[in-house]
DNA sequence: AAAAAGTGTATACGATGTAAACAGTATACC
DNA sequence: GGTATACTGTTTACATCGTATACACTTTTT
């Protein structure tokens, strides 16, 4: 695959900038063109990231190595390097790839089911692949499916009489806790699919070890929570435990309502 | 080093469970003894740590591996193996050590005080320590250092008119903003202290290349967020970006005061 | 003195990510 | 058409990783 050479391009871009981008960025943006000459390749970037991608979902995101990419594919380790010039920039594509989702409905100017239905969206990634959130986050978000969903959720806040940091900031309220919960239900869901017994449930583990080593002493807050059995989930027979995180949701919500409330202009703000 | 025979060791301890726990875990816990027998170690568990933490704090967590810190000490890759039993273990005594925090003074009823210090401290260990938040977490808390951490925030809601699952679900709240907090601190530290020219900061790398690839067809909402700078954050003239993050957190704040507000006596709630 | 347990070391193995050199093939230009 | 060029997938090679195993040695218990 050949980059573009320095210059214009016609588009108005200004290819120095571009070119500071990582490669897995330049691949989703499509920023690399393919070329005429020499032989057409068998491969392509989308078939190497599909393959990446349903070997993280069956086997986890440590089963993903090149040579496995590779040889799920039928052909050799180095043969990727021709699409993709480092495993990083494969992983970048894999994250992108997996958030390409539809995005939530417009619920019409009710910004709290929008945001609500945002952060399930988020969630929703989490369960579906695993290893969506054993992915090193190394940057701000630039890649192109990423940058759609927060350009819903900005779209969601359009009416806010908020400046643009507030605005950012709530995102990453949102998205923080999108993350969190995303992590602690994937986590959830694959202990389910695993293990037979539902004793094998993450924190259960090691409930009855915790019972013994939190001393009332050293843990006075904690101790009646663990002798629960709240602290390590047991009481949690319901297999959506989703309600529990809607809880911390509804809470962010409320103190972005309230902020809403007390705030009915535009001002300075933030120090900036 | 021995560890625990099965049986009861006098402090009515049931060993079957305790077994079950990771490596780390037992000798964060102190349960693994040292035997009287044989040589005495001229390492240590502690020294292993104090050289992985040391050399993760200079190289990162990429630069810990077993033979390095080995080497750091003066003694060979698999003398190591003698003390910790896997570098998954080591990881988790590593976390645990720089967990170890001086607890923030208690604000005498001024909650809302004291879950802001609990954050601040919390994201403290991330800018500290870089590497901490590259090590994966797998399971809920169980290291006796983190314990004491979320004991000390459940002390700031005893009071609270909650029961266990919600104050559960606060202080997921907390820690999972403290953690994206934590986080783009980290990297706004890290951008500071390697790069000689501010321009070479985190997102503020890709800002360029993002103001040609955001067109205001696909990305109504986001492009004058990226286009005036907001995004990728030049506008930050100051070193402390902390006050953008003070926001997030007084809207969780307000959050949870509203439903403290609306919620006079502890009840059903969340499905249990 | 012998047995047991623990020490640090040396060697070895299979994976990993990727650099470099290679022969083959399709296109662009003379 | 021929030929230079650019791209293909492959082969080989290398350093580094985590760790299993076997070893010789040292200290304590019996």
């Amino acid at each position: 695959m050949e980059q573009m050479r320095d210059g214009n391009n016609g588009d108005g871009l200004n290819e120095e900038a571009l070119e500071k981008l990582p490669n897995g960025a330049k691949l989703g943006w499509g920023l690399v063109k393919p070329s005429t000459r020499g032989p057409k390749g068998e491969l392509s970037v989308k078939k190497i990231v599909d393959a990446a991608v349903a070997l993280a979902d069956r086997d986890g995101l440590a089963a993903v190595s090149m040579s496995r990419v590779a040889a799920s594919l039928g052909f050799t380790t180095m043969s990727l390097y021709r699409y993709i010039a480092s495993k990083d920039d494969l992983l970048m594509l894999m994250y992108d790839s997996v958030s390409e989702l539809e995005l939530p409905e417009r619920k019409d100017g009710d910004w709290r089911a929008e945001m609500r239905a945002y952060v399930w969206a988020c969630v929703e990634v989490f369960v579906k692949h695993p290893w969506f959130g054993d992915i090193p986050v190394t940057s701000i978000p630039i890649m192109p499916n990423t940058l759609k969903i927060i350009d819903w959720m900005l779209g969601t806040m359009r009416t806010f009489p908020l400046n643009e940091h507030e605005k950012m900031s709530i995102l990453l309220l949102l998205s923080s806790y999108s993350r969190s919960v995303g992590l602690i239900n994937r986590d959830f869901g694959q202990a389910l699919k695993a293990g037979a017994n539902p004793d094998t449930f993450n924190g259960l583990e090691y409930s009855a070890a915790l019972k013994q080593l939190v001393k009332p002493d050293s843990y006075p807050h904690l101790y009646p929570i663990v002798m629960s059995g709240t602290y390590a989930g047991e009481n949690e027979q319901t297999s959506t435990v989703g309600d529990d995180f809607d809880f911390g949701l509804e809470r962010i919500l409320d103190g972005v309502q309230h902020y809403l409330d007390t705030r009915k202009a535009p001002g300075p703000g933030l120090g900036q």
